[in-house]
DNA sequence: CCCCTGAATATTGTCGACAATTTCATGAAA
DNA sequence: TTTCATGAAATTGTCGACAATATTCAGGGG
């Protein structure tokens, strides 16, 4: 019988918890892509009873990491090119968005925290030697603090809580070292200056063409 | 006891059907913005189990009609100026987007659909008379349409089985008789030029207008 | 009068069991 | 060999019950 994630009752619910260790598995390749998931094997291998574990199994579909049919059962989505160009299609719209946002409405303790983020970036070694640009998941991610930057919810909850977890899956299961390490860092850069600028317009057209970069990166990658 | 929705069993699952009949109550203000929700009350009601009604809560949840608390319960989530600025902030992005697509993918069936869907528009007497654009939820519906014709299954889930049942309850709830009634329409004539001659840059910023100008109308009303 | 304390009540989280449906294996017929 | 039917096994959907937690309410002290 497998742990599950640290976190103590008090705060979360038993559900809770294995939606977030399972979220993991999956994004993480643990659980394959496109494999059939059994309720009685999974509740089984973390001790849960079936119910607890079919709510994390819903929350998994709605994050869009699992397809589920009536009377047939859950499967872990498959990675596809297609289902990557549509994620970052849709990335590129929300984060440009979330770019003009932000330059609307950035503090000065904003402006200070991308930066410390920026500088912090900049001592990797693996982007010093360009070899890879590596994105902590969490608070020091670029992509995440901007969109946090635009004070946007429902936005924050769409990218942050939906769709970073697919993009993420992807990236995983398709490996990270980017060969784009260093223009990656410098579009980054340039994308914090308008919005300390409060150009909008700017920051969004840099954003949406960091992306779409992005996309051709990993696009060429999966052939 | 009240009745679930038409859907007979053999295709959806009890839980389902009372998914999508609680969201009809909540989007059209039967169960009023804010208030908490009883899962005993509620599932007596509908003569379920607690399971069956707690699965429609987590997806309703999902949604992003009903906030839950661990241990605490759930509530219909409330209608603030701030949400309604936060959703139509994001369908700008992600509409524009889907003009942008549907301009570059659009096929000659879609531009008959579109023109026959407008056409129809133009019928309604209430449009004649400038009173109101009524919008019938479904496949009439323009937005609708014009998302479906982007071709991205990512887009079309985003929008019109998310955000759209929260653009519907704003609506409902602040009334949907409108005084751009004619000057949605002529909006929406030329978005889908746009679309047809395949300018996929003039239909975004089209789009991106037309709905900041709703927006406003909207916001409007709330005062 | 207000605030705090603690028992009583109600609600939520979790579990195991049963019914309905699907999937799999076996074998017969074309 | 392929296809189809048939029954067995496994899986999913649904339910009611119990434990843990939150809420309510009464009473006492400040």
């Amino acid at each position: 019988m497998q742990e599950l994630s640290q976190a103590q009752g008090g705060e979360s619910s038993l559900a809770d918890r294995l939606f977030v260790t399972l979220r993991g598995e999956i994004v993480e390749g643990r659980i394959a892509a496109g494999s059939k998931i059994s309720e009685p094997e999974l509740a089984r291998r973390y001790g849960a009873s079936r119910g607890s574990l079919r709510e994390a199994l819903m929350r998994l579909e709605s994050l869009g990491l699992l397809e589920r049919r009536v009377n047939v059962g859950a499967r872990v989505v498959t990675l596809s090119e297609r289902g990557l160009l549509e994620l970052y299609e849709v990335r590129e719209a929300l984060e440009g968005m979330a770019c003009r946002l932000a330059a609307a409405k950035r503090t000065a303790e904003d402006l200070v925290d991308l930066h410390h983020m920026l500088a912090r970036h900049e001592q990797q070694e693996e982007l010093q030697a360009g070899t890879a640009y590596f994105q902590p998941e969490g608070d020091f991610d670029f992509h995440f603090r901007i969109v946090h930057a635009s004070r946007n919810d429902l936005l924050v909850d769409t990218l942050c809580n939906r769709l970073y977890y697919r993009v993420r899956m992807y990236r995983y299961q398709l490996g990270m070292a980017s060969p784009r390490a260093r223009s990656a860092f410098r579009e980054h850069s340039h994308i914090i200056e308008a919005i300390e600028e409060g150009d909008g317009e700017l920051a969004e057209i840099l954003m949406r063409r960091h992306i779409r970069a992005s996309r051709q990166n990993i696009e060429h990658k999966l052939r």
